[in-house]
DNA sequence: TGCTCGCGCATTGGATCCAATCTACAATCG
DNA sequence: CGATTGTAGATTGGATCCAATGCGCGAGCA
């Protein structure tokens, strides 16, 4: 990218431009490949190497390379690189506990505030989650999923609870999409999220709450034991 | 900083030395200026400035940025510079629900845990505490005071839970600073913290979890009291 | 043969230079 | 006289260069 031309700009057809720096391109990009898996957990990610791949000198890298590591993607050793970060399964589990604790609780108040206009946008996006779904487009599930979960908070107007959660799910987003891959629980997701969404626009926050913390503890339970699996398997391998 | 003396290190007696880059420095002693209320709400910071005040180039100073970016405690705008981020009353308000909820969780699993050693490292950072209340030094006292919640939690053995809660933290700091400034709430303070080691050290968590929430939201409404006069104050004298 | 010291390579951290963009103010035109 | 445009100053974003650090490998010595 020697002469300024900002990623995916057009000049004609310039209406609603991004507006933001190539560091932050870059950390999106970084972000879903870390979250897709095609980084994998402790895998060494080297400034040079990047900025080459992107066509960009080190600068903006270094500058994405610090937000992965504030959104807890990456660790950066001084003078050594960075690697992409690995939870110990305790940890994983954990967060879900969390996020069983935090999204119970945002519920519990964005239920009986439910509006027409949240219930359509909720619904709107519920049917994209499952034309992604149905064709197999794994990269934009996760995204979808995120979306549509947060669609059920917007409405308790909650914004640093909100944040909060957001930050947990980026780190238990690529370890969803791993077990979307080993395991056929995404048919369940299906059904839960619909039920999900039918309790939400009825307003029914005390069916919503409990519904909503089994079905973050049911994906917790699953998760687990696939990626024991999995990683057992890995340590036999090598 | 011309030539390579990296901030508080004297050659001869290191021991243990930080190990810490410029810009982590710098982020550190930033955050600490922002935390003491020197850098106040909506105050624009200049790369600049700050570069010439420490005398470094502004490469550490963008770094830093960004970590306390990431912090939530500065807003960088494209091309606009950095803002310190000033937070509505509501969200304030909500900040300290969040700790109640997630510090009342961790205490649950933390107090029944409690070992002679966590009691004791609790025991000496509370003696700390204190001296630093009777000898006024607001500036430690910021510090200790999270310390000291954070002792009560390490025995729950919750990494993720306790990240969250530290940046949860770090948020409310800065008002809770403002606060005792205002008012005198630390007397009040220092009797719950007593009391609330005393529960901890019983391993009582049933009445410690109670006491705790009751604290921390007790905190809440005299900080939001407290603000929102300072507030309305400012807004009449400009 | 085994251990240690030192040198060189790889990689990141910091400094400096240049480009892009935003703000504000002023000049010009209707 | 008001609105609009152009231009200068301020400030950040990106590129390139240099310094510092960590690591591995090989030479040299006991």
């Amino acid at each position: 990218m020697r002469r300024r031309q900002a990623a995916g700009e057009v000049p004609g057809t310039n209406h609603r431009i991004k507006r933001q720096g190539l560091h932050e391109t870059l950390a999106d990009s970084l972000r879903e490949r870390i979250l897709n898996g095609e980084f994998k957990e402790g895998e060494q990610l080297v400034q040079e190497a990047i900025a080459a791949e992107y066509e960009v000198s080190r600068m903006p890298v270094r500058e994405a390379f610090r937000q992965l590591e504030a959104a807890g993607l990456i660790a950066n050793r001084l003078h050594k690189g960075a690697v992409v970060t690995e939870l110990p399964l305790e940890q994983i589990g954990e967060l879900f506990d969390l996020r069983a604790l935090l999204e119970g609780e945002i519920m519990a108040r964005s239920a009986p505030r439910a509006t027409a206009e949240s219930i359509a946008a909720a619904a709107a996006i519920l049917a994209q989650l499952e034309v992604a779904y149905r064709g197999d487009d794994m990269g934009s599930w996760g995204r979808l999923n995120w979306d549509f979960h947060r669609s059920l908070y917007v409405t308790a107007e909650r914004p640093q609870t909100l944040a909060t959660i957001q930050y947990i799910n980026v780190q238990t987003d690529r370890y969803i999409r791993l077990q979307l891959f080993l395991t056929d629980a995404l048919e369940q997701a299906e059904i839960e999220h619909r039920e999900l969404f039918r309790l939400y626009a009825a307003r029914d926050a005390a069916a919503a709450v409990p519904y909503l913390r089994a079905h973050i503890l049911a994906a917790k339970e699953k998760l687990l034991v696939a990626i024991s699996r999995m990683r057992s398997g890995e340590r036999a391998a090598s």
